[in-house]
DNA sequence: GCATAATACTTGCATATGCAAGCAATATGA
DNA sequence: TCATATTGCTTGCATATGCAAGTATTATGC
């Protein structure tokens, strides 16, 4: 007799190696950023979504949606940023309610570094013992997990 | 001319979609989770390493490494789970050092009920609108990602 | 036009987590 | 054997983050 439980399906031993993959290869991640660029894996994200946005930048709630945050988690992040200067505080001529987060030249040069970083990490995860084909369909399946998300960075 | 940035590669693309996936799943049970069972998707995934152990239990450095976490969080997530008695401390008889944490009966009764949770999840994410033959596509690629790690679950 | 609602942001408080130092127990080497 | 090193765990401190309440600004409905 085969006892089957919960996660004996397909759809939760996805979810489980997509959560487990993930919380791994982010901890590779944060190390070296926090030890080569003095920037949390976080931070990274954020200036990644700026540097997609139109003009640079982005309303708060914008910036927490993308990043599945919290507002405040964004406040709080934004101001040691400001302090560093990669990104600046811009106010809504129309809407005096919105304060723009936007990335500064500082800023790109700081995240064009940390993206060697990240490159060379997922170097080493996939590109030195992947084929192309491999990689190509888990690409084209993850996209499938994000596509219609607004975080999509890709 | 065509510019390429550092993120321009396949295993970058990779990396970005695998982190921002996993984020987006993990907001998702991390609401429903807390909302029906009063845990977090941390202490979730503690009781799940507990209950594949062999006789149900970890030292605490142990599951420290299998979580991605410091020693130190896992002492201190232990404590309001012995709390409320999903799990235990044991020592061990030969080596004092070894505080091994096991997972109780009712551990496994509320692991039971938060892998339902989670399989519902996972079944809004994939099952719905996937192919089988796509999620062993996918879970075939995920597990290359995590086999050879002594955190795998699956 | 004005009271009320909604929106964007900030802040107080509570929880979560890492690092470094400290403690206790065992292992190692002369 | 016994001083030293190593290992497992805990604790103090600093940082990170969510929630709820508060503030300021704009939108809505009568």
């Amino acid at each position: 007799m085969i006892y089957k439980t919960a996660m004996d399906n397909l759809s939760s031993i996805n979810a489980l190696r997509l959560l487990q993959s993930a919380d791994e290869f982010r901890a590779r991640l944060s190390g070296e950023f926090s030890a080569v660029h003095g920037i949390s894996v976080n931070e990274f994200f954020l200036l990644m979504h700026l540097d997609q946005a139109t003009n640079n930048r982005f309303p708060r709630v914008e910036l927490a949606k993308r990043m599945h945050v919290s507002a405040s988690t964004v406040t709080r992040m934004v101001a040691p940023m400001e302090k560093i200067g990669v990104v600046i505080r811009e106010v809504d001529a129309r809407d005096a309610r919105f304060a723009f987060v936007a990335i500064t030249k500082a800023g790109r040069t700081k995240l064009s570094e940390a993206q060697t970083t990240f490159s060379k990490q997922a170097g080493y995860v996939f590109q030195d013992r992947w084929e192309t084909d491999e990689l190509e369909q888990l690409s084209a399946l993850l996209y499938r997990l994000i596509v219609g998300s607004s975080a999509n960075l890709t």
